[in-house]
DNA sequence: CTCACATACTCAACTTGTTGACTAGGTCGG
DNA sequence: CCGACCTAGTCAACAAGTTGAGTATGTGAG
């Protein structure tokens, strides 16, 4: 029931469709929530129809038709609901932490997959910083955080940056402690 | 279907039941894969079909009998190919996240989310620095990584451990914005 | 001219994960 | 000796998330 709330809340940045909600969650929801188009359109009927949203046709010309979804104050409603509610803590979910815990049973796999892992962040912190710079659009941080009328959306693409980079450095940490057991195995061989 | 991965990565530690497990991974895994009883005992009875796993009723005097489950070779295999396998990167999948996106509509019930979060996270990281100095067991941390058999659960302990420190600094972040925002909306009234 | 790719979706089936209530013996405190 | 809590589970129902295939139109590259 909360990638509801996280539809809800990409919103805020103004009617979009759910073709749109699927790439531009890319870009700003799926630090923290990522979805298949599919779940997006079923998640969409189910909110138009309990009056969150609504969906306005636009006809186009050269493209097949789509739906604008915008937020109702029904749906502006439900939304400060779920922002005043409590939040459970999460874990972290990770298949590559499972694979860690049981590294010891194959210690090259493991490796393979840390520096596999460590690259990807790596570029994902590069898009993150990317998108950070245009949100910033020229003014420093203070600036922007004191002045923008919205910061959430630039407060959680920090705690996307801040989890990569602390997978990153994680991962390097693995790496060297994994290295340095695998030359002592191999040494007295 | 990782889940059950996470169930045999545990039971390398020694044979448990389920009921053990439910508890245990409160311990071990619980920073990155948490449960209920029910879906345990669901995935237990699943592995056990399917010959991952096999169980032994204990019987016990003064308590339920329990069924004390041990991987089989078959299930030892099945961790090396996962492990062997490709590890999708997860996001982070919190509702906080969402909160905190949607945060300028509602300052001051986020901020209150953001408060409680911080202390949860900060007994948690005590809860964990408790488990490693335990895992420790007055060796140094260089002393254990390179001498002890398995170091799989420190590496993912250390994982739950920046996880949450991270998260301590990414709550104060919001909260010292949040509050500098509300002063600045409340003096000009 | 054709084939791949982008837009904008829909349908169906499946696997995972969550919630709540229930059984049944034993232990410990007041 | 009564009620609360601990061990060690089971059952049923549901909610959420994933996968794979299919539709229809238009654009651009070779």
């Amino acid at each position: 029931m909360s990638l509801r709330n996280a539809v809800l809340a990409a919103l805020l940045d103004g009617a979009a469709s759910g073709y749109d909600l699927a790439k531009a969650f890319d870009a700003s929801v799926a630090n923290f929530w990522m979805c298949t188009p599919q779940q997006l359109y079923r998640e969409l009927d189910r909110m138009e129809s309990d009056g969150l949203i609504t969906a306005r046709t636009v006809e186009q010309e050269r493209r097949p038709n789509k739906r604008l979804f915008s937020l109702t104050p029904s749906g502006l409603e439900a939304l400060a609901q779920f922002t005043a509610a409590e939040h459970k803590p999460t874990a972290i979910r990770d298949e590559l932490l499972v694979a860690v815990l049981a590294a010891d049973t194959n210690v090259e796999a493991v490796k393979a997959s840390l520096r596999e892992r460590k690259q990807w962040a790596e570029a994902k912190i590069a898009r993150y910083e990317r998108l950070r710079l245009r949100m910033l659009d020229g003014r420093t941080e203070e600036e922007f955080l004191v002045g923008a009328e919205r910061v959430g959306p630039y407060l959680t693409l920090l705690r996307g940056l801040s989890f990569e980079r602390d997978n990153v450095r994680w991962c390097a940490r693995c790496l060297t402690v994994l290295e340095r057991r695998g030359a002592r195995l191999d040494a007295p061989t």
